[in-house]
DNA sequence: GACACTCTACTCGGATAGTGATTGTCCGAGTCAGAAAGG
DNA sequence: CCTTTCTGACTCGGACAATCACTATCCGAGTAGAGTGTC
């Protein structure tokens, strides 16, 4: 069960992403190099992203990626979900429908109380998730870490030359 | 971000086991042959159970395998982690040592604050898989399905023949 | 009749292929910016 | 000098391989029990 790097390329780059003037789009290589990740790559990450709608992107020179919303609209689990997809970590086969006692037309999914018990551990994960924004995180950093916000946006402009 | 389909075939067996004789060790074949699973495979993920302490396994004839405690002792993410393993879903491969004004000497899984953030989300994922035992499980499907166990053992002394 | 030995059948256990998802890369469609030409 | 057109480079977007984990299977090591021969 392990999840996509991908993962932690989308946080980092988000996060990133908070620091940088709004209204301007960065290209996905610039966003690449600040961690010398593999341009291409990252960019599948970024066309999920904006697929679900957290990053808007524009073509052409001058083009790239920018948040679509507000950091404090944009949950961790929105970015989590939009690489991963929604689909739940356990994964529910209804083994009981090939057991004895069988009911074809019982969704056991709902019924199975191993899939509900799996599943309130899911949920209490994304819960956890969604009560985090990128604004927060942006915060923590920014509070824990006065320099980093600085840092960034130094290496993104000298990127830039 | 799929678990593996092992997993609900341990928790199924495990909560099977728990109705049938204590002291009896059950076949692979046979807890297979309960959901028509192919039975090596089945047999593939009872090892990492017993290797991880969750049933105990005798070889030879009248041999098989047996819960290794009693169910009160044995949590749904016991059982989740002999399968899927102990490391955490979000998989930090520590970006910011990649970053600008990284120092090699900080551990970044304690310092980045994305990590922490998802390692929250972990930990509450597993508090909640650690808050159920396999006892409770059982209980709660003998309280909503009562026919359940009777069912299941029968179906076992029938295999048995 | 009891005991010891052998032999067989049964079980787990790890080593070995097959398959699908994840990872990584590439080139084409579309678009904006800037230069150049004309008014 | 301003406007319009054209060109060109830049960017995303999806289509195309390579790698790795998961899925599935098989055969060998070890063991308990039954059967047989002996005392």
């Amino acid at each position: 069960m392990r999840m996509s790097e991908g993962v932690e390329w989308a946080m980092h780059t988000c996060l990133n992403l908070t620091w940088l003037p709004t209204g301007q789009a960065v290209p996905a290589a610039k966003l690449a190099a600040f961690y010398r990740l593999p341009a291409a790559y990252l960019n599948k990450q970024l066309q999920a992203l904006a697929r679900a709608g957290v990053v808007s992107s524009t073509p052409g020179p001058r083009g790239g990626f920018q948040l679509a919303r507000t950091p404090e609209k944009i949950t961790l689990l929105d970015i989590v979900v939009a690489i991963e997809g929604p689909e739940e970590a356990f994964r529910c086969d209804e083994l009981l429908k090939r057991g004895p006692g069988a009911d074809p037309k019982t969704d056991y999914r709902q019924a199975c109380l191993v899939s509900r018990a799996m599943r309130r551990a899911d949920l209490a994960w994304r819960r956890e998730l969604a009560g985090q924004t990128l604004a927060d995180l942006k915060a923590d950093v920014e509070q824990e870490y006065p320099a980093s916000p600085g840092n960034t946006v130094n290496r993104f402009t000298a990127l830039r030359a």
